[in-house]
DNA sequence: GAAAGTTAGTAAAGTCAGTGGAGAAAGTAA
DNA sequence: TTACTTTCTCCACTGACTTTACTAACTTTC
């Protein structure tokens, strides 16, 4: 059944409005927050006075005059409460306080050396419990958000599938939820990026990004009007498996010519691999020492600086295939923004205008006129940027 | 700035509650909505008071006893207003009242014989207002809602390109509604037959429901959360112009390899065509009266029933490309239901079953579990209905 | 078949969030 | 200093929902 309405309906949703213009307008005065909101100014006050009892907001400094009394402007405190982040990858464990702004505290990294299901799930309680423990304001603690790669179902709070931590329907939310006592999320890291593109990236205004994620593997985060898209069960934006070539090879997914067989960093790796067993020159060997279990992303990328052929031909390649699956998504989703995020090529203006070039050459003109396509702006912590968002966004976000 | 909160708001929510469970689950006793909503039975029976002043409910019968008084059963009278109803299509337009329940009351078709921008827009204002003069009880229209191919910008009420009727940013919105003084809704053909198969269909009771469009071209109507996602300005769910094949033709889109090349009629057409021309033999050209001119979606479809070798190769292919372009879809949306609407495949459920086998084969299984594949439900009236459906979705459903 | 128990619906009083107006506080402008 | 402006607060008022008490109408029980 739907949420019906009551006076504290109205409070809240008020309150809640209010709360965001102090968080993204502030310092403001509480006459121009009415006048914003068209609120009366008692109710303003009332609402701002409920705020800063709960420590969300502060009085501050006055303001200039504008012809009579000068304002007292009120300033959202983003550090009165805060967040445990924890962002699990596939080779390790990042756990950190952040605060509302989603501004890194402190931070601990942990390399998991365990695999299997149960194995995992006992190392991030351990982890997350030991943390805990040396904290010493667990009352102002919102929650904790973690963020997992793979297929998760948020609205259950489970891990659905990752193949590379070995990880099937596993209740990780609630698991961690009982054992510490604290309220607690999980989502995916894609969705949770986006969401953090969305809340503090240089492109927030935009209501509908498209965040991709290029590396191991390919994934997408959708927003939509200011909310993750989800799907059905959690499964929304696999775009590393939209095929982009029937006749392509069979992929894990049972899918043929996924895009994540052309574009992600193994399918680089084995590009290069292939064209230095037939003898080909290229600067990466001497990169990397002519050891060929030492190429990496960043070894790649210093050649693709340098122009390599070799890393040239590739990237140009494999630039026209992501562009090839960006047309799909243009087409069905009409974004505003998509962003993209990669390490190897973060900051390589020269790879987005390409991707740009071909992404209007193939796709309708009404779809590209003010199409954006941009490098992510988030900094280093952009996953436990991400797992911040998720909780700000339960937190903040009003609805009924 | 978003809507704030007072006590007017509370109201029309919970009026919008109230009405919408009468709709849904009526004639049903305000005893039992109270319980249903958890609000108070005096809100109740004062809100369905307001709502049998507007005509829009009435009390009817008595209802059983269970064990006290009798319940009064309130009753939706869907009869109490309507819609205009208009569908544009390449070749007519459509006009019709619709009840509250999107029942077809009254139709008229026109054929379109003039083109251009100017000639459509000056002979649909006409038909429209030709059509109000013979209304007699205008004082209970709550609008007109207008449905057309191609790209449209829902919001600003703007047809931003149709090729086959030769339009380009088109308000016909406000000229409609200008020239009528009756509120105006306007749309896609796809979305809103999507949004009438969320609130009228078999399968309503989905969250995440994709419409596609099979005819002419391939188009696709997305409902999420039970509302209709456009996109930024009304592109998402060009379904026919994902690319299935990297190095196929170049489409009008400016895309390579669009589904729509491949799955709609004038694609199958084409491909009869090259195989008549090869000289292989085919029942086709006996219902043709051996006039290769006179093949249409019709005679295609009565061959396929017969066994026909060469329809029976021509459909399975189509069949396959299709369903190479669902699992696209599939991977990135992952929906609840995909309804296929198609009138030659219409019933045809052995089209059906294959699409689903194909689909569950090249996607991955957490996606196709619980994923359905059918036949849209809603009758031969589906485009009216649509219209219908748009401006019900304006008028029922209550947001913030 | 009367009394007791149940269920449906209504009327009156109470609660509480937002509003509007009066007024205090604290400036600016001449 | 006086007049005006802007910001903020206090207080009575409005109105939608809830609670409580009540009536209406039916079923069950003895």
């Amino acid at each position: 059944m739907r949420k019906t309405g009551d006076l504290k309906l109205i409070q809240e949703l008020n309150q809640s409005i209010i709360l965001d213009i102090i968080r993204k307008s502030g310092p403001i005065s509480r006459s121009d927050i009415a006048k914003k909101t068209k609120l009366s100014p008692t109710t303003v006050a009332s609402a701002v006075n409920d705020l800063i009892n709960d420590g969300m907001v502060m009085d501050g400094e006055a303001g200039q005059s504008s012809g009579g009394r000068r304002p007292i402007l009120v300033n959202f405190v983003p550090d009165s409460k805060y967040i445990i982040g924890v962002s699990i990858t596939n080779t390790n464990i990042m756990i950190a306080n952040l605060n509302l702004d989603a501004e890194v505290k402190e931070k601990k990294q942990f390399p998991i050396e365990l695999y299997g299901q149960n194995d995992l799930v006992d190392f991030t309680a351990a982890t997350i419990e030991s943390y805990i423990q040396g904290l010493s304001d667990i009352e102002n603690c919102i929650g904790i958000s973690i963020i997992v790669p793979g297929i998760v179902d948020a609205v259950r709070g489970l891990i659905r599938f990752n193949s590379k931590l070995q990880l099937h329907d596993v209740k990780l939310r609630d698991i961690i939820q009982e054992k510490t006592g604290i309220k607690t999320w999980l989502d995916n890291d894609a969705n949770a990026i986006a969401l953090a593109e969305k809340q503090f990236g240089d492109y927030r205004d935009r209501d509908n990004i498209i965040y991709i994620q290029l590396g191991e593997g390919v994934g997408s985060g959708i927003v939509l009007n200011n909310n993750l898209f989800r799907g059905r069960n959690g499964g929304a934006g696999e775009f590393g498996h939209i095929s982009i070539n029937r006749s392509g090879t069979k992929c894990d997914c049972g899918n043929l010519g996924c895009l994540e067989n052309y574009v992600s960093w193994p399918a680089i790796y084995s590009k290069v691999l292939t064209a230095i067993t037939r003898g080909k020159r290229t600067m990466i060997m001497e990169l990397a020492n002519h050891d060929v279990r030492k190429i990496d992303q960043r070894i790649f990328f210093s050649a693709l600086q340098e122009n390599d052929p070799l890393a040239k031909s590739i990237a140009d390649e494999t630039a026209s295939y992501f562009a090839t699956g960006l047309v799909t998504l243009v087409h069905l989703f009409n974004p505003e923004i998509i962003l993209i995020g990669w390490d190897t090529l973060y900051g390589n203006t020269e790879f987005v205008s390409f991707i740009r070039e071909e992404v209007k050459k193939y796709t309708f003109d009404l779809f590209t006129d003010d199409l954006e396509i941009e490098l992510t702006t988030l900094g280093e912590d952009y996953q436990l940027m991400g797992a911040a968002a998720i909780a700000l966004q339960d937190i903040f976000d009003f609805s009924i």
